[in-house]
DNA sequence: TGTACATCAGTGAACGCGCGTTCACTGATGTAC
DNA sequence: TGTACATCAGTGAACGCGCGTTCACTGATGTAC
């Protein structure tokens, strides 16, 4: 990843002027691509200034702290998530009954989880650097996809499916999104940073459809 | 916690020589206090050997490098948990069938888990820490509680356990131990760094009880 | 339509910080004779 | 039992590092008259 490259070109937006024009989206594309290469703590102030062409203190115009950036760019990775969900259960095909339908939604918002945590491991592991835990699960246009919601939201909306389908009892529901959430983020960070990282992506790919019959199955 | 608290009094150790006796031990123990109270990006070797009261280039002596250090850190808190682990397991009663009896040993490494999460946040982040992701698995003494084992072959011999009492069918058994190692894992992660930090001990405890129910369901 | 002026986005230089790590050293310990 | 000497655990001083952040500034922009 050229994120990661110490050499990688720095891209020099060859400004007319010494105005930027859109620092503040410079700024957040930059953090958003440190994040990428190499997590929350690559989020680095200078080096997204760096990386914007402009002075390090100029970044203090639009955020008010490291923190502040980070913050921001871990919303940017919500919101990437969210739209990467959406996009694989969009693609369920309605054919079947509503039961089974409803059932390969909820392996849709799984499998989506899982393979953003693999393909974008470090947007993955900056969408879950602490910040302020209560907001994780309050609505925020911020970090949600095109279809406005966030990924939390996009996994109820699923389960409601399901009891509506009547494939989950409707009381089970209440905190049923915690449980499966549970599952499928924990073996995405065994994936990503735990013992699995070395696990051929075949098995992976199997142990990811267990996890997910299991979820269904334990509901 | 006061290894948080700037002003901790540095326990020095009055040596009566320049010799310290066991400055590996004590830059260890200073190491794991380190983690106790931050999690594995506090663990700072001059801090620990500030903490040691000793000079900052002393600990090269027995530690190559930091990260040798926090690997040793590391490990520690494997075994620390491999320890509450098995103190769970021992404690579950034996009274009824063997069948209920390996359905509650799995219970209790799961509750074992999740509260040792909960109770050493930091010393669980610390074992988790990313380093070769090979060993995670392995045996390792280093890592064992007193029993010898680490956390995962706990798992794994609960679940042979469940195989043996018929709670589990034979053909189920391989892999078993990621998909409840992620189940609780994840909710480990959410309840410490993410979203549920702020759900109350009530409810924490009784959606624990559901995830496990939802593991031993959908093995 | 032209000018004066407030606004504010960026500059340049500097700060203090604590970190990990290296160097050449000193002085206690244990072993060989 | 006493002495010479190798060993090696700790010292003291210093390094370069990049970081986040603050200061007083400069110069382009947009608005009021």
């Amino acid at each position: 990843m050229s994120a990661l490259s110490p050499e990688a070109p720095v891209r020099v937006p060859a400004r007319d002027t010494y105005r930027h024009g859109d620092l503040r989206r410079a700024l957040l594309d930059a953090g958003i691509e440190l994040a990428r290469g190499g997590g929350p703590e690559a989020v680095v102030l200078r080096e997204a200034t760096r990386r914007a062409g402009v002075a390090p203190n100029a970044a203090y115009r639009h955020f008010a702290s490291r923190q502040d950036l980070l913050e921001a760019v871990r919303l940017a990775a919500l919101s990437a998530m969210a739209q990467a969900m959406e996009k694989e259960v969009a693609a369920v095909r309605r054919a079947r009954n509503s039961a089974a339908y409803a059932r390969d939604c909820l392996g849709a918002v799984g499998a989506a989880y899982l393979r953003f945590a693999q393909e974008e491991r470090g947007l993955f592991r900056a969408g879950f650097a602490p910040a302020q835990p209560v907001e994780l699960v309050r609505p925020n246009p911020q970090k949600a996809g095109p279809g406005g919601q966030n990924p939390f939201e996009l996994l109820g909306s699923v389960l409601d499916r399901m009891v509506e389908a009547g494939v989950l009892p409707a009381s089970r529901r209440p905190g049923a999104e915690y449980l499966a959430w549970s599952a499928v983020h924990g073996l995405a960070l065994l994936v990503i940073d735990g013992p699995l990282a070395l696990m051929p992506p075949k098995e992976l790919q199997a142990m990811s459809r267990r996890l997910l019959d299991m979820v269904e199955k334990g509901l």
